[in-house]
RNA sequence: CGGGGAAUAGCUCAGCCUGGUAGAGCACUGCGUUCGGGACGCAGGGGCCGGAGGUUCGAAUCCUCUUUCCCCGACCA
């Protein structure tokens, strides 16, 4: 490819809306356009990197035994009606009607789609195991799109679906994926994670999310620097920070605290730890009949320490409190407490509640709580004297830095990640809503089971940025740059010798199978090097009359700007060795 | 969904308060000079100032409505 006849346009500034660094340099780089708020055109620059991570992606998938196919991005409500889906996923499906007003949506994802195929498609055992995926766009209209690629409504995502006749065998479906996904990742070039995930209504422990390492990253993940263990953030156990419970040592006393409504406040004043107070955090269930009406509510107080969060996925599986908790409104905190939110604790309750203590505060003494008046907190609590054991001990907080490991081999360490992919263990929950089955080897039919695999595919291209720039601009991984290597032609317009030069390196590295662009458009010299280091292309051969004169050309590194003079005659061979290295 | 903010040339922004024929830098076109790290000069092209309504002799500017976009929030009391 000749840079005069590409499509190739670079800015100096980038959009004001353009917040994080991978959405202002490929709006700056030319990579993407934005047509709408999280919706853009993908230029030739961007779609030459988005192509290749691609390539890998189907190579892989292909050696692995799994099939393409493409299913449609607009998908009728029926299908996901049979698994209650249509009203269970809310505003973030696109749903619009035909002109005989039937309803379709845009594909947000698409297990409903592919079992409908297996249903028809896959009659017997012997058929089994298959696994169908798709490159396909996909729409997620949610409430916020930001970060360009990373948080689009509309995105690329390599979406697979696995088949299986049981638990075992698709128990090795998702191995084999993992692998798979291991050597996807191994090949694009990007420091990555694969950490265990919260299974959700599934169970098991067949999760795992791939995080590209990034500060940037929206997930927290935990991993222990000494072991394997590594989960997201909703999933690592915290365990508690006591063996056991200390002695009681001080004697309960309400202490006037006016004006100090948090913690952090409250150990302020008092002069002691954050880790010596208890956090008091309201929930409410409720039970609903037939028609949706509320016919029960429950309050319940959770309890972390000061300086620790909720976990509300944890929170969730607490027994009774279920997934679709809220937080209570302030009237049923006063009905309750006979307080406002800011001094809210255990003891003294105007109504019973179900008290949740985290570990680490069920191992807490001489502890520092809000005493349900306003203005005032309890200090030197303790459990058994001062109130009763609290109804359930869980873990219910997000672990931090430096916590023990679960494994019991070290302590905790955080990283940001950016979620490129994710494979999971679906079992037989679409298979058995929209009755796809199969005859076993027994002749007896039964549900397939399933597991679900997915790539962001125009992400990877945004974490990879994140993960890989400098002032300048993008430094890509030489396996999705949009072009392996540039050379540029210096003073192209009135030095023949260059331009024979560089066109004879050219075709030579073209034919050997490189990715090159010869940049012959004329520009000065700053302008070219400019251009390049800002699209970030890994190799740079600069050929200019100054080096021709001495019998040298120049070859460049983006990464770590290593800078070599080559004679004319071993460019070549020189830079092919880098590339296939 | 709640609260803020913004909308003027392809991009970044000024002009608005105090109404009077729309500006700068970058980008683009032409000519010339320059030419190994985002050159310079001269001459150009490009915007009915997001849309609708109103006030006014006159609206980018004031008022109302509307659309779109952005930020923050929608758990940690």
């Amino acid at each position: 490819m000749r840079a005069s006849q590409f499509h190739l346009f670079t800015l100096k500034e980038a959009p004001s809306d353009a917040e994080v660094v991978s959405q202002k340099l490929m709006l700056r780089a030319g990579m993407i356009r934005k047509v709408a708020a999280g919706i853009y055109n993908y230029m030739p620059m961007g779609l030459r990197s988005i192509r290749k991570v691609e390539a890998i992606i189907r190579d892989e998938l292909d050696r692995a035994g799994a099939m393409e196919i493409v299913m449609p991005i607009v998908q009728p409500a029926e299908l996901w009606q049979e698994t209650g889906r249509w009203d269970k996923m809310g505003a973030e499906m696109l749903r619009f009607k035909d002109r005989h007003d039937r309803d379709f949506a845009m594909q947000p994802t698409s297990e409903e789609v592919v079992t409908d195929i297996a249903r028809q498609e896959l009659k017997s055992y012997r058929q089994l195991p298959k696994n169908f995926y798709q490159i396909q766009t996909k729409f997620r209209d949610e409430r916020r799109p930001r970060f360009g690629v990373m948080r689009g409504r509309e995105f690329v995502m390599k979406d697979a679906y696995s088949f299986d006749r049981d638990m075992d065998a698709a128990g090795r479906s998702y191995d084999n994926m993992y692998a798979t996904y291991c050597r996807i990742f191994d090949r694009i070039g990007l420091e990555y994670r694969a950490v265990a995930a919260d299974t959700g209504a599934i169970g098991g422990d067949r999760s795992h999310e791939f995080q590209v390492i990034a500060e940037t990253g929206e997930d927290a993940i935990v991993y222990c620097p000494d072991s394997d263990y590594a989960a997201n953030i909703e999933l690592a156990e915290a365990l508690a920070l006591q063996a056991a419970r200390g002695e009681a040592r001080i004697a309960l006393e309400k202490t006037p605290t006016p004006g100090k409504a948090t913690c952090a406040d409250v150990a302020d004043l008092l002069q002691v730890g954050l880790d010596t107070t208890v956090k008091s955090l309201v929930l409410a269930s409720d039970e609903s009949d037939d028609k949706g009406e509320i016919v029960k509510t429950t309050v319940w107080l959770l309890l972390v320490r000061g300086d620790h969060s909720l976990n509300e996925v944890k929170a969730g599986k607490i027994e009774g409190l279920g997934s679709d908790f809220r937080f209570a409104t302030e009237a049923e905190i006063i009905e309750h407490f006979g307080c406002k939110p800011g001094y809210l604790g255990p003891i003294g309750l105007r109504k019973p509640v179900r008290i949740v203590a985290d570990r680490s505060v069920a191992n807490m003494s001489d502890f520092i709580c809000g005493a349900n008046e306003e203005d005032f907190h309890y200090t030197g609590v303790n459990w058994g004297r001062d109130l009763p054991e609290p109804d359930f001990v869980a873990d219910i907080r997000n672990v931090v830095e430096g916590d023990p490991s679960p494994d019991g081999k070290g302590v905790l360490a955080i990283q940001r990640g950016i979620e490129v992919g994710h494979v999971f263990y679906l079992g037989n929950k679409y298979s058995k809503a929209m009755n796809a089955s199969f005859l076993d080897i027994d002749g007896k039919p039964k549900h397939f089971e399933m597991g679900c695999y997915g790539i962001g595919v125009t992400r990877i291209v945004g974490a990879a940025i994140e993960q890989n720039h400098d002032e300048r601009g993008i430094i890509w991984p030489a396996a999705i740059a949009p072009f392996e290597v540039v050379i540029c032609g210096v003073g192209w317009g009135k030095s023949e010798l260059v331009r024979d030069e560089a066109t004879r390196l050219y075709e030579t590295l073209k034919s050997a199978g490189i990715d090159v662009i010869l940049d012959d458009r004329d520009e000065r010299p700053g302008v070219m090097f400019a251009d390049w280091e800002l699209i970030g292309i890994p190799h740079r051969i600069t050929i200019g009359d100054r080096g021709l004169k001495e019998g040298m050309v120049e070859y460049q590194t983006r990464r770590d700007g290593e800078q070599h003079k080559l004679a004319p005659a071993d460019i070549a061979a020189h830079v092919i060795a880098r590339l296939r290295a």
